[in-house]
DNA sequence: AATAAATAGGACTAAAATAGTCCCTTATCG
DNA sequence: CGATAAGGGACTATTTTAGTCCTATTTATT
């Protein structure tokens, strides 16, 4: 009864909490500890998490004294797609569909083409939400939690 | 590198290629150790694999010499989703959105709500692809190969 | 009835991925 | 110069996943 498949890691859920607090500091720098504190994080992994969100370019930081970090962008200009190849690499839903892998089945998988259809329509919907969306719903009651979201999933299959 | 979120785990991939493999054999009966030889799995996995199938309902199983197992189902009535439920459990994003589940950071997290959106429109995508769909798409051109596919994602975020 | 061919169930081991911590270096402010 | 913060990476521990194996049960065939 774990979940699956769609499943992002504790640490990518992390990341998007630490984004999310980001945000809600506007463009105040700061600095780990401090966001360790408000979001019950501990400060190491917040500290590995933010390191590695500031590569992929989607904080800036300063170091030094005062130092911190800061989003690079309008968060309603990351989309989960960027948090997630961020701390997790490319999305895709087999080994199969990475692009490097070499399916030892091959001859016989009579599988994967869809998988890959499967995985853009992921794609489409990740990239449909922003890190504003993903705050924005933080309201009280979890059912209605999406009141102002509406996703469609439309698909035709001929 | 490794692929990520939308991931199924191998077996649950592997028991794709099985079920696909049954699809193909019309309504004929077939033991673990002939999939296992069709498909090149591993016959203790093979044979795991479909027991977990047959637990789940997607298979039935006949006992006793001659046995073996067949779709219990028509291949278009089994959805990407119905595959991942059985293997790997309910599909979600996040421990959080799991039901039972209890988040450490309840207070301080504001990101669960989009998660689950999110895992809602992916959810559709997966209940939109059939087993069918799934071994129809064995074409020899990797990029053409979804070409009798279409699937739109719509989102539209008020 | 005996035998052989299957599945059922589950225990168990091994391997790999994930999470999390810690230490040392570098930069910057005061 | 000292304090504060990020940068980088090594390392450990934990958990998940994969894979194997053993024993019991069921059924067809002779």
């Amino acid at each position: 009864m774990t979940p699956s498949v769609l499943r992002i890691s504790k640490l990518t859920d992390y990341g998007t909490v630490l984004l999310a607090h980001l945000a809600a500091s506007q463009s105040a720098v700061c600095s780990a500890t401090e966001v360790a504190a408000a979001t019950g994080i501990a400060t190491p992994t917040v500290s590995k998490l933010l390191k590695s969100l500031t590569r992929s370019g989607l904080v800036n930081s300063t170091r030094g004294s005062n130092g911190g970090y800061q989003l690079s962008r309008n968060p309603a200009e990351i989309s989960a797609t960027d948090i997630i190849d961020a701390l997790e690499g490319p999305v895709s839903i087999t080994e199969c569909s990475a692009s490097d892998s070499q399916c030892e089945h091959e001859g016989v998988c009579s599988v994967s083409g869809a998988w890959q259809l499967v995985s853009v329509a992921i794609r489409g919907a990740l990239d449909s939400v922003s890190l504003s969306d993903l705050s924005r719903t933080n309201s009280p009651t979890p059912q209605l939690r999406f009141a102002g979201l509406q996703i469609t999933v439309e698909s035709k299959i001929k």
